[in-house]
DNA sequence: GATCCCCCCT
């Protein structure tokens, strides 16, 4: 009878109690088994009902299957109301019915509890087994941070006990000691062996466990020696030893070395039917930066899962190649592979990169059906992709509706604010964050000196640009000293920015000199200060058209049209070419992309005859051609600069955007001043909102017909 | 009768 219930499960065994057979408790626990196994509730319930039924309930053999079932199920409440129903004699003597409670906790984030459990287990008098200890230390590991140095007494515990020998206490050890941070520790534990031998040759997990808990500590080369000793004390490597190998390889970006790796895998057969070190493969080259291999070994997988899915699509989104990247996410999701967190995460940094804000929405709204809108990387994503397409309210909405915010959820809006012109939130969310005691970190600072910078906010600005190192701990780079260019150069304090840059211990870098040329464009170029900025970026980024064009404008805007001239002179004579401007507007899911003078889009007749109306109407309230900002100094510089690739987008949503509806371009380079001014008419003169993300700032255009970049950018 | 180690993200 014990045999047939064990096979098939709880239908049977209600149809056995109805025909008036009694049930034993094998018959029962088999079929609990079966359902933790599967982590399936509902069957397990019924299970529940038939144990109540044939009186087993204070059978503590059959509780702990009970237990066991609940807690797998993630049911830790329940499992605890049946644990309770034992009483205490039966319970006390049933070492299988606290380890699964202890394992309950543990596995249902709640180690602190599971190491109380243990503790109220010795003194209840049980004596812990060699299924207990590795239980108990998997919670002290967990602990560590609320309860430190219980791992310690559980191990004099585990000493005491005699249990030191047993292969998964000690690589339970070895990990515990790793998750505490003292491999130290763990790398004893390894080395001495109670029966006198000098190494655990026959421990894999553990030497497995001490590899991965160097890479987590970004002890990469470490990682890889230990893999060396391994292999020299003929240690078995395992499917789980390989992944460790990798990812140190990865973080090392010896992509020769993985290689080497990548031969020894296949020769030992762990490369088919091992989707985990498939996926570390896949992630070491893409890491390395060789995506044409990771793309290789992804093809010849003989079966994917989401991780392998989300290897590629982060390995292409390192190199910047966002619409690959989503155009994988998309292939994922027609194969029928279900998103997890991380790769709606990764999804949704792409949509920012892009930014793509029609898919982001919908990456947004599969996150909300699934759940994963709960975990906080996915809800800082958002706010990033929010923030990042210009939709700053919509941003805010999403930051609101994190619950458990951290440091970077804080960032991510102040970031966020500061970017689109909105400095005075920025600085309050800033003063928010550190009120709630998170922690500012090296991008928080970028983003509130940002916002003191647009907000042309100088004493605040050089408060926290002090206040960082002093008082938060975090060195400025050249990101910040940049920011405080861009602030005292916006107050047309150039030589006090010129002060900063001779800071002792300080190399600007070619962001730094950047923002230095910028505030000479606006101010025009004095004592110097712009040539020393250009000669710097000449060197530092050859090729770049970029500093000449500033240089040249800087030139300009101080009335000097003959150096302005020299410079583009130059500039054509080393072969420097403009880098192709792009613009990109989104109107119902659908992108377009236009070049300057671009005729190719199928609406260009339109577009263009659109464009002539624009100008019209926008001279009509003051616009004048800024010929500074053409490229060819002729006759036809008005023309060309009314063909600008901005100013197309913008006719195009014009043309097609729903009305009231905020037309949203993107552009690869920084808007040009005559496109900067005619913007700020056509969303005066049309009443429409217009919001351009360029590769400096965001510009969002107001009905009133001013910029949130306060004219500097 | 239950227990340990791996891959993607922040």
């Amino acid at each position: 009878m014990c045999s047939v219930a064990r096979a098939t499960g709880v239908g049977v065994l209600q149809l056995m109690m109805n025909r008036g057979l009694r049930l034993d408790q094998y018959a029962l626990g088999g079929a609990l088994r079966e359902c933790s196994a599967q982590h399936r509730l509902l069957p397990g319930q019924q299970l529940h009902a038939l144990v109540y039924k044939s009186g087993f309930d204070g059978s503590a053999a059959v509780v702990a299957g009970l237990v066991d079932m609940y807690s797998k199920c993630r049911m830790v409440a329940e499992a605890v109301r049946a644990f309770a129903t034992v009483p205490p004699p039966e319970r006390d003597g049933n070492c299988v019915l606290w380890a699964v409670m202890v394992a309950g906790h543990a596995r249902n984030g709640e180690p602190v509890r599971a190491v109380r459990l243990f503790c109220d287990m010795r003194s209840a008098g049980v004596s812990p087994n060699q299924f207990t200890f590795p239980t108990v230390l998997t919670a002290c590991a967990a602990a560590a941070e609320a309860a430190p140095g219980v791992g310690f007494q559980v191990h004099g515990c585990v000493v005491r006990s005699g249990f030191g020998g047993n292969a998964f206490v000690r690589s339970s050890l070895v990990e515990m000691y790793v998750k505490c941070g003292d491999l130290t520790a763990a790398r004893k534990i390894l080395e001495t062996r109670e029966d006198g031998g000098s190494g655990d040759g026959g421990n894999e997990v553990g030497w497995n466990s001490l590899m991965a808990g160097f890479v987590r500590g970004g002890r990469a080369n470490e990682a890889l020696s230990l893999f060396v000793e391994m292999r020299r004390r003929g240690v078995d490597e395992d499917e789980f030893t390989y992944p460790s190998v990798l990812n140190s390889l990865a973080a090392a970006g010896s992509v020769a070395e993985g290689g080497a790796v990548h031969c020894s895998i296949v020769k030992s057969g762990f490369g088919e039917g091992y989707v985990h070190i498939g996926n570390a493969l896949v992630d070491m080259y893409a890491k390395c930066g060789d995506l044409e291999s990771a793309h290789g070994v992804f093809d010849h997988m003989p079966s994917r899962d989401v991780v392998s899915w989300t290897s590629l699509i982060t390995g292409c989104a390192r190199r910047g190649l966002y619409e690959a990247a989503l155009h994988l996410f998309c292939e994922m999701r027609a194969t029928g592979v279900e998103s997890d967190y991380v790769v709606a995460a990764g999804a949704l940094s792409c949509c920012a990169g892009l930014p793509a804000l029609a898919l982001g929405e919908q990456v947004h709204a599969g996150s909300v059906r699934r759940g994963l809108d709960a975990f906080v990387s996915v809800g800082n994503a958002l706010v990033t992709m929010y923030a990042k397409a210009g939709c700053i309210e919509e941003a805010r909405q999403a930051f609101d509706a994190i619950s458990h915010r951290d440091a970077i959820t804080w960032t991510a809006l102040i970031v966020g604010y500061a970017q689109n012109g909105r400095g005075r939130e920025s600085l309050r969310l800033y003063h928010r964050m550190v009120e709630s005691g998170a922690r500012p970190d090296y991008v928080t600072f970028i983003g509130v000196l940002f916002a003191c910078s647009h907000a042309g906010l100088e004493e605040e600005g050089r408060r926290h640009f002090d206040s960082m190192e002093r008082t938060h701990g975090v060195a400025p780079g050249p990101e910040h000293y940049a920011c405080m260019v861009d602030l005292l150069g916006r107050l047309g304090k150039l030589s006090a920015a010129a002060e900063l840059l001779d800071r002792p211990g300080f190399a600007p870098d070619a962001a730094v000199w950047k923002a230095v040329l910028a505030a000479c464009r606006v101010h025009g170029a004095t004592a110097g200060l712009a040539e020393r900025a250009a000669e710097a970026l000449f060197r530092a980024c050859p090729g770049d058209a970029a500093p000449y064009m500033l240089l040249a404008n800087s030139y300009a805007a101080s009335g000097r049209w003959e150096e302005a001239r020299r410079v583009r002179r130059l500039m054509r004579r080393r072969g420097v070419r403009k880098e192709p401007g792009w613009s990109w507007t989104e109107v119902g899911g659908e992108v377009h992309a236009f070049r300057a003078a671009d005729r190719g889009h199928p609406r260009a007749a339109e577009i263009y005859a659109k464009v002539e109306e624009m100008m019209e109407r926008i001279g009509e309230a003051g616009y004048r051609a800024d010929l500074g900002w053409a490229l060819h100094q002729t006759a036809d510089a008005a023309v060309e600069l009314a063909h600008h690739s901005e100013k197309l987008a913008v006719a195009l949503g014009l043309l097609i955007a729903p009305p009231g509806m905020p037309i949203r371009v993107f552009k690869n380079l920084r808007i040009c001043g005559d496109c900067h001014q005619a913007l700020k008419l056509v969303a005066k003169v049309y009443g429409r909102v217009v919001v351009v993300r360029d590769a400096a700032c965001f510009h969002h255009f107001g009905r009133e017909g001013i910029c949130s970049c306060g004219d500097f950018w």
